[in-house]
DNA sequence: GGCCATTAGTTGATGCGTAAACTAATTGAC
DNA sequence: GTCAATTAGTTTACGCATCAACTAATGGCC
């Protein structure tokens, strides 16, 4: 990280913007609950990057392109392969090469990893709820939307579906 | 790690709490900004982690002793040696023995790691302003109110002074 | 039908995060 | 004073992100 922002926060300088100190918040923030979920996946063998992936395979119900699966990740295409072979060997997906075209490499999820992330979702659930707990809906939903007004001033163009308030 | 949380959000699931949808909002978001200041950083020679360093050092103004700086990152400790080393073949930093207690070694900042940091400051501040910028000042203090109420359902002990609202 | 650009994917190098095991100096108990 | 425990820091090893450079198959153009 995720590299991360800290804690030089600790002697306050006098000159820190109110923006600065909401990006420092939210880096922080995000930091460490990322280090929940770590520590989550990690129980079950897996790491943030890997479950990531394996969740996008669920969601399709199908085998997908490995660069169609690095694209719906923030992954850097050759980051992808390297994962996919340590999924592979865990036993947690299967690799095909596609006969139509020999380029593509499908990949597909095994049994295993798919009583995997059935175990997986009622805690995962729970850390979410555990996180947020101390935010009510309204201010919840409230979040929602001032993050993505941020995200608004960012570079990325393909991540504009309105999750939130109209 | 910055690993990260994506883009299984483009299909929705239906299921999604309002908690898990804020998470991986705050996570998204958080990744995004942390790219932004990436590539500043990288723009002068440095990484996130390198900058976080030097800015310890900047705002201590007097070596400190490498274990210091590591508690004072989120680094976690074997990660510090490398870092410095490197910052020491960029000419950034300087280590010394301490005469004292020869286990602790010193580390302060170079005149040229001044100097990038002093480049750095304007641009910096720059991109916290236009990070933020669609966010008003008032909606910016409860916003970082939030994300400290959240910071305090996690792990973490030592990272409790109030930045907000009393 | 042969060549060139494109596309799918891999490889290699560097930096960082993390964990476990290690060295070396210091402190404390006696 | 000496030996055990503690403390400061490094080494090693693995996973991931990122960049640049690469291979291999395909498609288009003539």
């Amino acid at each position: 990280m995720t590299a991360r922002l800290q804690r030089e926060l600790k002697k306050k300088h006098v000159f820190d913007s109110p923006q600065q100190v909401a990006l420092i918040a939210l880096l922080r923030t995000a930091d460490r609950a990322q280090i929940e979920l770590v520590r989550l996946f990690r129980d079950y063998g897996l790491t943030t990057s890997q479950y990531n992936i394996l969740r996008i395979l669920r969601g399709e119900a199908a085998p997908l392109p490995i660069l169609e699966i690095a694209s719906r990740t923030i992954t850097v295409v050759p980051g992808i392969t390297g994962l996919v072979v340590r999924l592979e060997n865990a036993g947690l997906v299967l690799r095909t090469r596609c006969k139509a075209d020999r380029r593509v490499v499908f990949i597909s999820l095994t049994a295993k990893a798919a009583a995997v992330l059935k175990r997986l979702d009622a805690p995962l659930d729970k850390a979410h709820q555990r996180i947020m707990q101390r935010l009510p809906e309204a201010d919840l939903k409230q979040l929602i939307a001032w993050l993505e007004r941020i995200r608004c001033s960012l570079a990325d163009p393909d991540d504009f579906e309105t999750t939130a308030d109209p």
